[in-house]
Order: structure tokens, then sequence, then C-alpha cells
DNA sequence: AGCACGCCGACT
DNA sequence: GTCGGCGTGCTC
């Protein structure tokens, strides 16, 4: 028999299918180790044939006693390649846990004892004065046990006497590693809303759903109800939440609906977990995937019903290698299973929500919180006029007398400060010199715990200037609010108040985020500043003030979405405050107060933002009016990088001239012009979304094209955070 | 990935 | 003259 092998080598020049022979019989999907050249390496097979026109290389064998990859998942390979540009091997290596991967994990086992004889018998075959053997032959009346446990509580010898004497049995049985064990929070069964039960009768009609709920509609009750129904009918279900949200509180209330058919996926487990949660799902023990963006290739089958929570979330799109959008990966699945697809957000993609509004989705809105208590009153702080004023404090007045009130109520707040990624960096007063990395060109950010200036891109480490090598001016100062400031002005103001700053560089440690989060829960502080990470899911019910510094920063960031996020930053940090009885008040602070970003979001107006917003992208052809793709080009050699780049920009023309539906070609150098001392050149491509499928391959080609010779491409649709 | 092939500069 | 530099190509 002749196998179409996958080898588990990512690179272009071996993104292709091998012909192997065997006279073993192997099914489709099976992990097997083959020659390859002068090497043997591991492969997938993925299809099997009676003859072939190249000359073979026998399969030594198989790697496991499973199937690793479904049929589903095989076409799901072929499809990525075709219509994503992903190589065979990225998507197969997406589908299973790393480090099943060289064989670097295995099923544990664990030896298990269990009586032999009867209990009658076993007694009279022991001596009297043995009680420990008695001991142990009466706790296994009970049932059985491991070994490790038996020689622990009764001694090692006990029981190999008894083995011995053949009265009881070893045998070696797989234990699971289960995440969390045993954490459950016991949720009770809610019976759904007339809105609800609305919004799911909408979703049982239709194959994809986009469902609009605001904060604390209670989607979540919604998604249990379709997970149950997918359940009830044999079938199997997907949730994903951004991976922020995967908290072991999410886990806890999924267990007590659903048990043990729920497994989770996602980074923060062992790697002894991760593959038997993946094992008990494609064994079929598991019935639910909960998880991050990779749990979108759960070994499921036969799948029910597929949920995006917070599908307008980022990291649902994979930034690095390879690169692919979660969304496209749900859509096959969706289509493959005769599956339903829910994509639930308070605050939709512009692209989701304009394929509801196009008919391409059906529409389910669930406008009101459960219990009809308000969202938070918002208040927009114009902070010019505070400078104006005479107040240089990075607070507002409005913000300081409400955060008075709420630590004299002994209520809790949340400080939310918008800087995207950028922490502080150093400029001289005088003639405003920034010192920038000598690799990478991009300005380095001071971190006061080493006292040294650090590039963000290499790591690059420099000592702190104590004179500007520009101007030879003395007095360099910090730029831009960070977290620590912010958190040493508080610390002034009130002195004996406990303060935790949640951020990059206090989240390091492994669970720190999670021990943040706990503190602050138990109320043991009663201020929280932090960056992105403490907008999204938290639920804490004495939260009354959130404030938000420098919320139009965001505005600024040269990204066509930038309005976009701002209003999903504000509308999801806001729904941080008043989530239980007591009423919430939000303050943004901003130097750029009539922005329309700001005016929608202040009135929880989603329908008054989408229309205003997608009015603007289809007047300057941004998505989700059109599709944007951009070529990056990296080369140590500068003139390399340049030749690539002209020969893909000459390219790209070309195919402009074929196909009206590409509108646009231009090249440039990459907004970060080099990094780690690669020099980098985009070129940056429009094109209509109906062409999309007819012209993407071609530029994935010429892409590719220009790919040797020390230069190395990177082709993203609708980039997102480009440098 | 890993290795052979092959075409140019520096050397005992 | 040869040794070896690594750019290029191939592996079922």
């Amino acid at each position: 028999m002749i196998y179409e092998v996958i080898v588990d080598i990512s690179n272009s020049e071996v993104d292709k299918v091998f012909d192997y022979s065997s006279s073993e019989d192997y099914p489709v999907g099976t992990r097997v180790k083959v020659p390859f050249g002068k090497i043997t390496t591991e492969g997938f097979i993925i299809g099997k044939k009676d003859s072939t026109s190249v000359k073979t290389r026998d399969i030594i064998g198989r790697q496991d006693d499973f199937v690793a990859i479904t049929p589903e998942m095989i076409d799901l390979v072929r499809f990525m390649k075709e219509h994503k540009n992903l190589r065979l091997i990225d998507t197969i290596r997406l589908c299973i846990p790393s480090k099943l991967r060289g064989n670097n994990v295995r099923e544990l086992k664990k030896n298990f004892i269990t009586a032999e004889a009867d209990f009658e018998i076993a007694v009279s075959a022991i001596k009297k004065n043995a009680p420990k053997q008695l001991a142990v032959l009466e706790r296994l009346q009970e049932g059985g046990e491991y070994e490790s446990v038996l020689n622990a509580r009764f001694g090692s010898s006990a029981v190999k006497a008894l083995l011995d004497k053949g009265l009881i049995k070893k045998s070696s049985v797989v234990v699971r590693r289960t995440p969390y064990e045993g954490f459950v929070i016991d949720k009770k069964a809610v019976t759904l809303t007339e809105e609800q039960q609305k919004a799911k009768e909408v979703i049982d009609h239709n194959d994809v759903t986009l469902l609009h709920g605001v904060t604390g509609s209670g989607k979540t009750e919604v998604y249990m109800s379709l997970i149950s129904d997918a359940l009830s009918e044999g079938k199997t279900a997907i949730m994903l939440v951004p991976e922020i949200n995967l908290t072991p509180q999410m886990l806890g209330v999924f267990r007590s609906r659903f048990g043990e058919k729920v497994a989770i996926l996602h980074s923060g487990l062992s790697d002894g977990e991760r593959f038997d949660e993946w094992l008990r799902l494609l064994s079929g023990e598991a019935k639910v995937a909960l998880g991050a963006r990779s749990a979108i290739f759960a070994p499921c089958e036969n799948v029910g019903v597929i949920i995006m929570d917070e599908e307008h979330d980022n990291s649902y799109v994979s930034e690095s290698n390879p690169r692919y959008f979660t969304h496209d990966v749900a859509e096959f699945r969706r289509k493959y299973n005769n599956a339903k697809l829910v994509l639930g957000s308070a605050t939709p993609s512009l692209e989701s929500y304009k394929k509801a509004s196009d008919g391409v989705y059906a529409l389910a809105e669930l406008p009101h919180r459960v219990h009809s208590n308000p969202l938070p009153d918002m208040e927009i702080v114009d902070m010019r006029k505070e400078i104006r004023a005479g107040n240089n404090s990075m607070f507002s007045r409005l913000f300081l007398s409400e955060l008075d009130k709420c630590i004299e109520e002994g209520n809790q707040a949340m400080i939310f400060i918008n800087r995207r990624g950028f922490a502080s960096f150093v400029r001289c007063k005088v003639c405003g010199y920034i010192p920038k990395c000598s690799d990478c060109e991009v300005s380095l950010t001071y971190h006061k715990e080493d006292d040294r200036l650090k590039c963000h891109y290499c790591g690059k480490q420099y000592h702190t200037l104590s004179e500007c090598p520009n101007c030879g001016n003395k007095h360099l100062n910090l730029g831009r609010i960070g977290t620590e400031t912010v958190v040493e002005e508080l610390n002034k103001l009130y002195p004996d108040v406990l303060v935790l700053r949640m951020d990059n560089d206090t989240t390091a440690a492994k669970n720190a985020a999670a021990d943040i989060l706990a503190t602050f829960r138990e109320k043991k502080a009663q201020i929280l500043v932090g960056t992105q990470m403490i907008v999204k899911g938290h639920d804490f019910s004495d939260v009354t003030l959130v404030g938000v510094l420098d919320a139009d920063l965001s505005l600024y960031y040269s990204d066509y979405r930038s309005n976009e996020t701002t209003f999903q930053l504000i509308t999801q940090v806001a729904g941080r405050a008043g989530r239980d009885q007591k009423p919430g008040k939000v303050v943004i602070q901003t130097y750029n107060p009539h922005h329309y970003v700001f005016g929608f979001a202040s009135k929880y107006d989603y329908k008054g933002f989408y229309k205003k917003e997608s009015n603007v992208r289809e007047t300057t052809s941004f998505p989700p009016y059109s599709k944007i793709v951009r070529v990056l080009v990296k080369s140590e050699n500068e003139e390399k990088a340049l030749t690539a780049a002209r020969l893909c920009y000459n390219g790209m023309r070309e195919i402009k001239g074929k196909y009206p539906g590409l509108f646009r070609v231009q090249a440039m150098r990459a907004p970060i012009t080099k990094i780690s001392n690669e020099y980098r050149f985009q070129v940056v491509v429009w094109l209509k979304v109906e062409d999309e499928e007819e012209v993407l391959p071609l530029l994935y080609q010429t892409a590719d094209s220009v790919n040797k010779r020390g230069v190395v491409t990177f082709v993203e649709v609708n980039p997102t955070q480009m440098r």
C-alpha cells in the first residue's frame, strides 16, 4: 500500500505530500516514523492509494496506538494550505499537542491493586498476626486503589506479601491528569429569560448568528443552553473565549453544568495535562472543548455548536507564524459538521456586524442586563480644561472627587491606563531628543527596577543617560503616564489605602496575574491600577468606579481599527463598574473629548458608532469594505531587501493590471525600518472583498517568489499592529 | 532540518 | 595546485 505522508519539517521546500510504502495497514491520520533524506523524522498519513509514479521508501512504523489526525482535520489542512497560505505541517502542528511531537509526553500509567480472592478465603490465607495485611484486604473490599496509596498507608511489605500470595492483583491503568481537578463552582441552573430564549431561537434556525448582547446580559447562559442541546443530540461543542477570560472560574462554572464532559485547552496547562485533555476529546470521553484561540483545532468529532465569545477580541487573530484567523477555521468546521456557529459580543467587530447587516449572518440581540440594573453612568472629562484651570495632576478634579467618595464608602475602584503596550520613554526637555535602540531604531523604554533603558523589540539594554548626547542638557525627563507613576501618586493621596498594580511587569511570574486578581477580589486592596489586562471579563461586585486615563491615546495608533478598538476598550472597561447591586460610575479622561468615539461610547450607542465608523471605512476603502494585504520584506542586507521589495511591487502592479478588483498598490519602508539588524520594507495592496478568492493566491505566489537569497517575506491579511 | 554539490578566494 | 567558504537544491 502507498501512503501519502506530510513530514514534520516546516520549510516551504518540503511543504508537499510525499509517498511512502508499507505492507502494514495504517489508518489515515496515523502519526508515523519515516526515513527522509539522510534523517528519520515524524510524518502524518493523510491518504492511501494503490500506486505511485515516484520511487518510495518504507514507513518505519507507527508512533501512537491512536489516530492523531481526524479526517476533518486532514480536510482542514488542505483548506488552510489552499486558501490561507499555511504550510501543511503548520496546520497539523496546530491540531496536536506540541509535546506529542518527538514523544515528549505520554499517558501516565499507575499500578492499580484489586482484590483477587474472595475476602473470607483471603483472610483465612493470611497469618493471624498480620494486621497490616488484613487492613489492606478490608480496604480493598471498598474497591481498588493505587499501589502507591496502599504502600503509603499500610506499608509496602504488607502489599508485597499479599501480591506474592496471589490474594490481590496488580494491573497498570492510565491516569488522566486533570487541570484544576475538583474545581467546581456551583451555579444553579437558570431558566432563560424571554429575551435569551428569543435569541436562542434565532441561533437554532440559522447557520451563523451574531449574538449582540450588552455587558451583563447573560450571554453565557445562552451558550450553556446551546451546548446542553448539542450534547443531548449526541454531538460535541467547542467554546472559545479570549485568553484572558479563561480563568478557573469559567471552567468551574462549566464543570458544574457539564461535569467530566468538559476538557480545557490553553497555554497555562502542563504538557501532561494538555495531552490528556486533548486525548479525552479525541477519544470522545470529553464532549465540550473549552479554550482560547487554539481550541478551535480541538479534536472533536460531530460538532454541534461552535461558540466564539467576545468575537471582536484581537486574540482570535494569531499574530505570528503561522498566522490565521480563528473565524476562518470556525467557519470551515461549522460547514464541515453542519453545525451552528455563534459569535457573541457586546461590541462586535465591524466586519461581523456588517455581515449581520448584509444578511450573511443572522442577528440576535440581548439589549438589556439580566437583572435590569442599569449600565454605569459615563462622563467624559476634557483634560485640556483641567490644565487651563491649573490642575496639572494626572487625575481630573471630577475623578478625584468620585474616588474620594468611592474610598470613603468602602467600595473599590479600577484605573485603566490606556497605553497600548508603550511605557515611559526618556525625552530631553530642551531639544526633544529621544534615545533609540542602535539596532532597531525604536524609542527605548525606561525601566525603573534596574534603572536601565531597554529596547522592547530586541531586548538590548542601555545605561541611563545623565545628560543629553545631543545638546548636553542635564535635565532629561520621563514622558507619558505609566502604571508605576499612577500608583506612586495614589500612595501620596491615600497613604492608608492599598493599591494593586497589574501590567506586564507585575504579571511576568507564573500565577502572578491570578494572585493580583484574587487579592483584589478578596477586597484586600481598594484600588486596582492596570493596563489592557484589567479590561476584560472580570466580575468584581464591589467596583463602583472606573477611571480611564489617556483614553484618546489608542486613537492615535497607526491602525485603521484604532477608533473601533478605542470604542471596544471603553465599553468593556465601563462594563466592570456597577455589576452587582451598587450603581457604577465611569470617568473617561481625554485630550480629545469631541471625537465621535467618546460620544457614542458614553451613551452605549453601538449602532450609532457602527453607522458612523462604517461610513468612514467605506469612503476610505478600508476593511470591511476592502481587504488589505501587506507583504513584509526583511533582510539583513538593505540592498537585497529593497530589490526584493521592488520585485514584489512590480509583480503586484502586474496583477493589478489584470484584476480591477486589486485597486491600489503601495511600497514603502515598514513603520519600524530596522529590527535586530534586519531592514524592513513593505508592499501594501488593497483589493475588493469579492475578489479575495481569486487574487489572494496570486499575491501569496508573488511574495513567495522573491523569498530567497537572504530575504524573508511575510504576508498578512488585514494587518493589525503594523510595525 | 540536514546534507551533498559546486563554484570562487587564500594558503601550506 | 588544493582546502574550504557557504549559496543552492533535494529529500517520497
